[in-house]
Formats: structure tokens, C-alpha cells, sequence
DNA sequence: TTAATTTTATATACGCGTTCCATTTATATA
DNA sequence: TATATAAATGGAACGCGTATATAAAATTAA
């Protein structure tokens, strides 16, 4: 019989790449991606060029990456570390909940109309018909970043029932995201100044 | 000297079509990409196939339009003149000014999330670098309908100065398009009610 | 009729993301 | 060493949007 458990026996052709040097390819191919896009914008980026620079065939960007859209995918975790680090970081020196929570809404809108490409990136991704964003939820470190919202609301009243909680932290992020979605879709519009809309909410809401 | 004023000679080569003709192209485009946008989904229905349709070839598309997202966004009238066309004839019936703005707000944010391809026509077109949807701006009628909420909220209000008038009610469309954008975009999470949501917004702003 | 002129319509070609298939490479066995 | 085998790679091709070059059509002037 033969061992199943620890199979040393080497399969007979070329042995596969190990998962460290599978994970290393991946990286490199994600760093160069993230430095290109940033500086040339995602659709400016093709998977021809991207392989040149890494240093591959363009096809052999396919053994790692499903698609394109995959690679920059990878990438949202790193726009959404540096977003929440920022907020984390200007947070630490607030005690009051309620300057906590305006606090963490003006960096977040902020930083998306500061960043209108990653804005783009992450929540106008492949044009027109799929582009689920649900890798928040799918991805733990981004939905755990959402919880700093929630309990930044819940801070701010300690009497919410768990549904009134979620409602509100639900239509705040919502009214975020809209903000940041019109000043950045429909520039064109001498929208209100987003500070002022985040103080008209927040003071109305809590 | 000639007369420029109504010059009947003729110029030398082959005579332009007429404004009406062209008009009439255009429109005959613009049904056929409506029924197969509809249909199939605006990245399923290639120009070569639309031409198909039409009866003519690729390029000549290009003559009547300047791209395919050009002729995408001559749909977005007709989106829009239906989504507000349902919110008018709803707030007919309507006399109370809170109720109204309530009324049109779900109307608006269902309608949306009834037509998620519609939204994603609208809001995220082209993919992910351009889609400013500054149409809306630029479309005197599109610009009009949106008024509607200006109104419903000023209704609410007498005493509102201009700034605040404006203030609040980009919030409230804001807040609107960011409520449907999360539900559309983020689907895999468990939004709460929008109705509720949008009940949680006017009732603490108005 | 024919040539000239102007506009419309199409054919060709490019780079794109991606799929399919053949080739190369690296290893274990005979 | 030769061969079998599996993984990795790369070449060719597809349909896409569309820019450019070319052809076709429609008219007047000669």
C-alpha cells in the first residue's frame, strides 16, 4: 500500500512550481501592476505591456491571475489597508465618539475624492455589466476595516438595539459612498461642499 | 455678389444629406441599441453587431456617433424620463411635503434598484477611467428633473435659506445614489431596507 | 459624356483582453 | 543515456472598439 498521507514519491514529470514560488511570482506580478496602474491608470495598463515589465509572456500572466480584473482586484486590499491605517492613525488622538465618527467620514470621503482613480478602481470596476464588489465582504481584513463605522455609531449612543445600529451605520456609509460617487461621477455639478453634507448629516443623525 | 443670404446654388459634389435624414439615422440607431442594450446587456452587443441590425457598416456608426458610450448615453434621457415620469404621476396624489419627498426618495431608489443594469448604464459606464456622467448637467431636461427634489425639500422647509436648501438636498440625493450604489454594487452584504434607510434620513433631517 | 468636386460609406489595420493549442523545459523512470 | 510525463511557456488567432485610408456615390461644370 502506499502512503497517502506523506506521498514522497515524486510524481513522474516536471514538478510543479512549490506555493513560495508560486506566492512570489504572484507578488511580483502585483507590485509591478500596482506601480503601473497608479502611475498610468488601470485601462491604460495592457496585460501585454504589464507582462513586459514583469518579464514573462502576456499569457503567463494567466497562470497566476485569472484576468485582468483580477489582478487590480488584488490591489484593493492595499488601497483600503492605507485608507483605514490613515483613519486608525488621526482617530487615536480623538476621545470625544461623535468627533470620532465625523473624523473618520471626512478622511474617508476625503480620501476617495482625493484618490478619484482608486475611487474608480474599486467601485466602478469593469464597465458596465458585473463588477460586484463583494470581495468586501468575501475578503475578512476589508469587512473587519467596515466594522470601525459601526462601532464608532455605536460609541455615539450606547442605547441602540443592534438593528437600529445597523441601519444607521448602513445609511451612513451609504450617504459617504453617494457623496463621494456624485462629486466624482457628475463633477460637472457645483455640488455642496461634501464637509458641510457629512456635518448635516451627523448632526442630524446622532 | 452672391446672395448668402438663401443661396439656392447648389455646392458642387455630392449634396449632404439633410438634417432630417440624419436625424432620422440617428433615432434608427439609437431604437435598435435600445432593444439590444436591453436585451443582451450594453458589453454584450458589439458595434459590429449593432451595424448588423442597423444595416450598415461599423464605421458608418461613427459617423452618426462618436463611440459606442455616445450612443449608450442618448439612452439615458429615455431612463431617466421614465424614472421620473413614474415619480410625477406618483406625487399627484400627494399633498403633504414630507410625504412627497418621502414618496419620490423611494421611487427613485427602487426604481434603481429594480433597473440595476439601468443604473449601471447611468453610473458606471465605460469601465474605469472616464464616465463622468456630467450629461446630467449638460441636459437641460435630465437637469430639470432632478429639481424635483430641490422643490419637495423646500416645500418642507419655508425658512431655508438658498445655501441650505442646496446642502440638503444634495445630501438627500447623495445619500440616495450611495444607498442603491451599495445595494447594486456591494450585493453580497446584508444591506438593510433602503426604505427604512431613507425613512431614518428624513426624519432626523427634515 | 466626361471630368471635377464633395460627401457618404466601407475596407483595412491596430492594439486590446483572452482562448486554444503547440512547444519547450524539467524531472523520474527504464 | 534515452524515454515518458507533467508543468510551464509562448505563438497564433478571435472578436472587440475605433483611427485611418480608400472607395463609392451624387452632383455640377466643361
Amino acid at each position: 500500500m502506499t502512503d497517502l498521507k506523506t506521498n514522497e514519491r515524486r510524481a513522474r514529470g516536471r514538478p510543479a512550481r512549490t506555493p513560495d514560488q508560486n506566492e512570489e511570482t504572484r507578488q511580483l506580478i502585483a507590485k509591478t501592476a500596482e506601480r503601473l496602474f497608479q502611475d498610468e491608470g488601470y485601462a491604460n495598463v495592457s496585460i501585454r505591456r504589464l507582462a513586459k515589465q514583469v518579464g514573462c509572456s502576456p499569457m503567463t500572466l494567466y497562470k497566476y491571475y485569472d484576468s485582468k480584473l483580477a489582478i487590480l482586484q488584488t490591489l484593493w486590499a492595499v488601497v483600503f489597508r492605507k485608507l483605514f491605517g490613515e483613519i486608525r492613525a488621526r482617530l487615536k488622538a480623538i476621545t470625544d465618539p461623535k468627533e470620532k465618527l465625523q473624523t473618520a467620514c471626512k478622511i474617508y470621503v476625503g480620501y476617495w475624492l482625493a484618490n478619484p482613480e482608486h475611487y474608480r478602481l474599486v467601485f466602478m470596476a469593469d464597465g458596465v455589466t458585473q463588477s460586484d464588489v463583494s470581495l468586501f465582504v468575501g475578503n475578512p481584513e476589508i469587512g473587519a476595516d467596515f466594522q470601525l463605522f459601526a462601532q464608532a455609531v455605536a460609541q455615539t449612543d450606547a442605547h441602540l438595539t443592534g438593528d437600529q445600529l445597523r441601519l444607521k451605520t448602513d445609511l451612513i456609509i451609504g450617504a459617504l459612498h453617494g457623496i463621494a460617487h456624485n462629486k466624482i461621477t457628475i463633477s460637472a455639478y457645483p455640488w455642496s461642499d461634501p464637509n458641510k453634507m457629512i456635518d448635516l448629516l451627523l448632526e442630524n443623525l446622532l
